[in-house]
RNA sequence: GCGCGCGUAGCUCAGGUGGUCAGAGCACCGCCCUUACAAGGCGGUGGCCGCCGGUUCGAGUCCGGCCGCGCGCACCA
């Protein structure tokens, strides 16, 4: 179908066939056998087990941007995709779909595990990308990456080996954050402190020598089974003569001693306060602190162990805390509601279990260090800067990393076993008889390799010294320490340099209603089905007109704006496609003043865009775009043009200004601009494509300040008559004779006229009604076209409007403190004022 | 508990270094199917700039204190 014959972009219609040609062009893969400087940007990788959601259609438009948009500009650019494997996330989706089947991960046993979850990656795990496409995120779709492909896993054994032989990595019996839901050990920062209602209980231990007790407080009795000491503050006079004495565990009857730590807090509870080492973090480092015996009484699947004694072992803790408390009998002294805050795995939903296991852990004490100094010495720019605070504090007091996981999908420690013997490398030791390590990586160990090791790393590629560092790296701020700050650090341990130069840390896109949007609240929004409805321009422009430095709520009416532009946009070009003859050749030939002013427009809104794109301020340039085009372009420019002739020139500048808008608005609205590239692009890009065009740069020769005041002279002198002739009842059709008497017209009276629906009359008559106007006064000559009482009444609203603000500027200037204390200019620029309204006030 | 941010028209938000800063978009109201677009055009109504004090000739704009909302960090049993 011709471009006349539509009357409106279908977004529906013409996605699909843009999609196929830009994958066609190879226009987002550049050759990676080609060393020379690039830039890129590294995609976050989303979870296999993932579909599109708001997060993802904003972090992809932003990219999207800044990737075309420095493709535009000639950079040899690569948006580096792929997945993440996501252990834990993975696995549970396998998981649940076997119990489906009526089997387990147990019953299939590990090896077999793992290929079916393989399977399963290859039928669900490439949807997320899909949906990429559709947004029309140029991303390199010809080298996708995943987590856990070949080359990947070959970087990940060798950072790790490396880090093992530095010392780095170690296995230590220690207290980790166990989720019971995952069955396995999960980090600090995956666990998330969710407020509840509990309950505190007061318990009597008697001492052993029938002086008395001692009551501790607690909101787990059931973790008494693995109390070994009681402690209390050194300095708790009411305590201290029990120091060093000891009481008898009721239930268990097993001796513990009564010791002094600074930890507790006389004020708190009994201020006695029971030392469990085995179930409690705090409890674990007072426990080492004076050599306590570790005591496990609760195991890896939430259940009493037999340590837990015959009455207890195998229930599950809820079950067990009832029994305790009613076993305890007497001895609870009191039970009091009590709210606070308990540790909830991010992965599953359930509760953590603060368990002492042996686990992999890896120090980071000597990582941060160049990874805070990067940041610091602004090697690394965080954006927004609160972001950059955040990151700081974060690595000012950093802690050992728990890397190991007890899954079966991931990265399998490289560690080997025999006997007293262990193997660390990349490969399993020569010889018979060992064993490797059951455990997998934290999927965010891999992760934090994502910028190096998808251009090759170990090897030294070509991609490699192309494209890294990355330029940029956009992402959400729940990630920032779990992964961005882990990137700085292996970045610069392993390459030598940091991995990005750029942070953007974007919004949190809410639920319309402000919360947050969750499939299980049902606030969540389907970005593709938003697409569907509105088209990957209007939500891409609508995400990046809603961004902030701050989290936002979904605005459905920014992606309607979207829309409304894309359809915008594409009118107008019908329109001058309509007007230009063909075989046109654009140039900017500027013949009249409205030419030369459209065209300064250009230059300024170019320039806002590049400043705009460098700030990462994308709502600005949405909205710079927006008003552009809207405004200066369709409202005035094509309104002025409308009645010309167009003659070689007029064309060419048309053609001109439209195709420079059309590239320019690219980046942020891909698609109909590609569709439109089709007939005003004349061929020009890589395979006739924008995708593949040039912005053009701003020509400063066609910065133009004296059509710019010329025309907003216009613009001002059309609206206000407008208006008159609103209040004033005159016939929207009705062309009425008047005569301009104000200055800076000389070269736009014909336009003011048209836009005015003035008749222009050199009539030396009184004036049937004053209207004023930048410059002077329109004075309209016909009577009996208009009703003259409402034209009064405008004017009047007009002088009072001047006398207020003449008053004002009076009394600032009357009062003695203003004209004393104010800087000279300020005054002196009031006093100008005042002239100019006088003036003005005159003129009516 | 500590830290950060926010509270400006009905809604969503702009408003470096204090002096046309009271704005935009949408919504709303009125008028127009003017041959690019009615998913359009033109015009208009609308605001103790959260509250209370302070600094200043002058404060959405700086300072202090409240109130409300959000986020981050945190080991109080």
């Amino acid at each position: 179908m011709s471009l006349q014959d539509r009357t409106r972009f279908e977004p529906a219609e013409v996605e699909p066939r843009i999609i196929e040609r830009w994958l066609a062009s190879g226009l987002f893969h550049p050759d990676p056998s080609d060393p020379s400087p690039g830039w890129s940007i590294a995609i976050p990788p989303p979870n296999v087990t993932g579909a599109l959601h708001m997060g993802h259609a904003l972090n992809g438009a932003i990219q999207d941007v800044l990737i075309r948009w420095h493709r535009m500009h000639g950079d040899r650019t690569k948006w580096i995709l792929g997945t993440d494997h996501a252990g834990i996330a993975t696995q549970t989706q396998v998981e649940k779909l076997l119990r489906s089947e009526g089997t387990s991960r147990e019953e299939l046993g590990r090896e077999a595990f793992v290929q079916r979850t393989w399977a399963w990656r290859a039928e669900y795990g490439g949807t997320i990308i899909g949906q990429l496409e559709r947004l029309g995120a140029s991303a390199d779709y010809e080298s996708e990456r995943f987590t856990l492909d070949e080359g990947y896993v070959r970087a990940v054994l060798e950072v790790f080996t490396r880090l093992y032989d530095k010392g780095l990595i170690y296995r230590d019996n220690y207290m980790v954050n166990w989720d019971p839901g995952s069955r396995s050990a999960i980090s600090d920062l995956e666990v998330e402190e969710r407020e509840v209602d509990d309950h505190l209980y007061s318990i009597a231990y008697p001492l052993t020598d029938g002086t008395g007790e001692v009551v501790v407080a607690t909101v787990r009795p059931e973790t008494m089974l693995a109390d070994t000491a009681v402690a209390v503050h050194p300095d708790d006079e009411r305590f201290t003569h029990l120091i060093g004495k000891r009481v008898r565990l009721p239930l268990v009857g097993r001796e513990l001693p009564v010791i002094a730590d600074p930890y507790v807090k006389p004020e708190f509870g009994t201020g006695c306060l029971k030392i469990t080492p085995g179930h409690d973090p705090n409890d674990f480092e007072i426990g080492r602190r004076h050599g306590l015996p570790e005591v496990s009484v609760i195991g890896e699947d939430g259940r009493m162990t037999e340590a837990a004694g015959e009455a207890y072992a195998g229930l599950a803790v809820l079950e067990a805390r009832e029994r305790v408390v009613a076993d305890l009998g007497d001895a609870v002294r009191a039970v009091e509601p009590y709210r606070h805050t308990v540790p909830i795995s991010h992965r599953s939903g359930e509760r953590i279990e603060p368990l002492i296991s042996l686990q992999w852990f890896m120090r980071m004490d000597e990582l941060a260090k160049p990874a805070l100094q990067a940041v610091r010495d602004g090697r690394v720019r965080i954006h927004p800067e609160s972001q950059r605070r955040r990151y700081e504090a974060w690595l000012e007091e950093i802690r050992p990393w728990c890397i190991s996981r007890q899954l079966w999908w991931g990265h399998q420690i490289p560690v080997w076993y025999r006997g007293d013997e262990v193997h660390v490398g990349t490969a399993a030791p020569e010889g018979e008889g060992w064993t490797q390590d059951p455990d997998v990586l934290d999927t965010w160990f891999s992760s934090a390799l994502w910028p190096f090791a998808t251009l090759g790393w170990p090897d030294e590629t070509a991609e490699l010294q192309a494209f890294y560092p990355t330029a940029v790296l956009s992402t959400a701020r729940d990630i920032l320490f779990l992964w961005v700050a882990r990137m700085v650090m292996m970045g610069l341990e392993f390459m030598g340099d940091v991995p990005f130069r750029d942070v953007y840390v974007h919004s949190v896109i809410q639920a319309p209603d402000g919360r947050r949007m969750s499939k299980s609240l049902g606030t969540g929004i389907d970005p593709l089905e938003e697409i569907d409805r509105h088209g990957a321009d209007a939500v891409r422009f609508g995400l990046l007109a809603m961004s902030s430095t701050q989290d936002v709520k979904y605005s459905a009416e920014k992606v309607a704006q979207g829309q409304a532009l894309a359809n915008k946009l594409f009118n107008a070009s019908r329109f001058v496609l309509g007007k230009v003859p063909e075989g046109t050749v654009a140039a900017a030939r500027p013949s009249a003043v409205e030419d030369r002013w459209i065209l300064s427009r250009l230059q300024a809104i170019k320039a806002d865009t590049a400043a705009r794109i460098e700030a990462f301020d994308f709502s600005k340039v949405a909205f710079g775009l927006y008003d552009f085009v809207y405004r200066d372009l369709c409202d005035w420019y094509l309104e002025l043009i409308k009645h010309r002739a167009v003659d070689d020139d007029l064309g060419a500048t048309l053609l001109h200004v439209l195709r420079e808008t059309v590239a320019l608005a690219h980046p942020v609205i891909p698609f109909v601009t590609e569709d439109l590239w089709a007939h005003v692009g004349n061929g020009e890009g890589d395979h006739g494509l924008l995708a593949g065009a040039r912005i053009p740069d701003v020509d400063e020769a066609l910065r133009d300040p004296a059509a710019e005041a010329a025309i907003d002279a216009v613009i001002g002198a059309v609206t206000t008559v407008r208006g008159w002739r609103n209040d004033a009842q005159v016939k929207p059709g009705a062309f009425l004779q008047a005569r301009i008497n104000a200055a800076g017209y000389e070269q736009t009276a014909g336009l003011v006229a048209r836009l005015a629906r003035l008749e222009l009359s050199a009539n030396g008559g009184d004036p049937a009604a004053t209207v004023a106007v930048p410059g002077g006064t329109v004075e309209v000559l016909t009577s009996g076209d208009f009703d003259p009482g409402e034209a009064e009444q405008r004017l009047e609203r007009q002088r009072d409007g001047l006398r207020a603000e003449i008053a004002r500027a009076e009394g600032k200037l009357g009062n003695q403190g203003f004209v004393a204390k104010a800087p000279p200019e300020v005054v002196a620029a009031e006093r100008g004022k005042l002239e100019r309204l006088r003036a003005e006030l005159d003129a009516l």
